[in-house]
DNA sequence: TTTGAGTATGTACGATCGTACATAAACGAT
DNA sequence: ATCGTTTATGTACGATCGTACATACTCAAA
């Protein structure tokens, strides 16, 4: 029997998770609240009490994936202690799986739920404007723009592919833009 | 009254179309039966008399939108009589509209969709290979490969700014992939 | 110990969903 | 003209949906 009346403040983030699950496995048009309450383990009022109805449980689910997809692009960036690292660090971004597959499934989903909710629409936003932000520690705007582009589109082309990317021919491609794009620096 | 037992053929064509409105108006996650009906203007039974199913008529209406912007796609390519035009038309398909905003929503439902559904899958894959296939008319396999990944996610970021893209901007990016990747060619 | 406020739950309700199917109209063959 | 076949429709059914809400439980203060 499961304890009623107990203050369990961070069920409400164990019903985002499973949230997150949940879209990563069957996609936004299959997700419910029962499906939701059933893979959190917790019961079906607990979404309504805690939510303010799908929309919500959706919207706050994409706000946790972005700001850690956001996170990890930032860590990733910031360890970089000169340029070729941080070309690497992109190659990196784009070839390694810096997310699991529901994740870039739930990323996916972000993306075109946005299309249809402000809110999540606002998330798409500023989860560019922030992957952009952690680029331009090492790279400039024009730079940033376009490596930010390929971070998103390499990975969704492989996916349907299903072949690994070529790690040195994406290297390639990061290359020549930085080399297009960036100021001519010293060697120190 | 509507005339009952007519031989209509083109009415399967019709929900199709009516589908691809109804998907780019308001998501997958909120198309059904009935609502694809009333923007058909055909009774509901008409959809399962059809169709398979409602997986079946979403997979029909994403095969049908990809075979038009594959088309549209090509033709945009075919009609290039040099590099320069080809790096022209490149720009043009990530600046221009080469696709209404509902159809570039619809776009987005079937590459989200697509992670859900096998059929959606291959069809994600094989509109991959025939633009690349289009890009390959004017340029190798490697610039063929990171130019249609930048139209992919160039107008996608496009999207959520809100700002349109500046076309010499995206020239510029163009031109530093093909020149990396082009083999040296004779001015004719 | 009582009590009141805050926390949590199970159930029930109306709406909508996908789809099966009995019915009906139209058409082609005889 | 009749009749089987094909084409098409309207309705109805069970399942599932989102959500409201009465109820139950806990805890801290009095």
């Amino acid at each position: 029997m499961v304890a009623r009346g107990a203050n369990d403040p961070d069920r409400r983030e164990r019903i985002i998770a499973a949230a997150l699950e949940v879209i990563g496995e069957r996609g936004v048009h299959q997700t419910s609240h029962r499906v939701i309450a059933a893979r959190a383990g917790v019961p079906l009022g607990s979404l309504t009490y805690y939510f303010d109805g799908l929309s919500d449980i959706l919207e706050q689910a994409f706000a946790s994936l972005a700001a850690r997809m956001a996170e990890q692009y930032r860590a990733s960036l910031q360890g970089a202690r000169s340029r070729d690292e941080a070309c690497a660090a992109v190659v990196d971004l784009i070839c390694g799986s810096y997310a699991t597959t529901d994740e870039v499934r739930a990323l996916f989903e972000m993306y075109s739920f946005g299309n249809y909710d402000a809110k999540v629409h606002d998330l798409c936003r500023d989860w560019l404007l922030v992957s952009r932000a952690s680029l331009g520690l090492h790279f400039t705007e024009p730079t940033a723009r376009a490596l930010d582009a390929l971070v998103e589109a390499f990975p969704m082309h492989q996916a349907w592919e299903g072949e690994p990317l070529d790690r040195d021919y994406v290297a390639a491609v990061v290359q020549a833009l930085v080399e297009r794009f960036e100021p001519a620096r010293d060697i120190a």
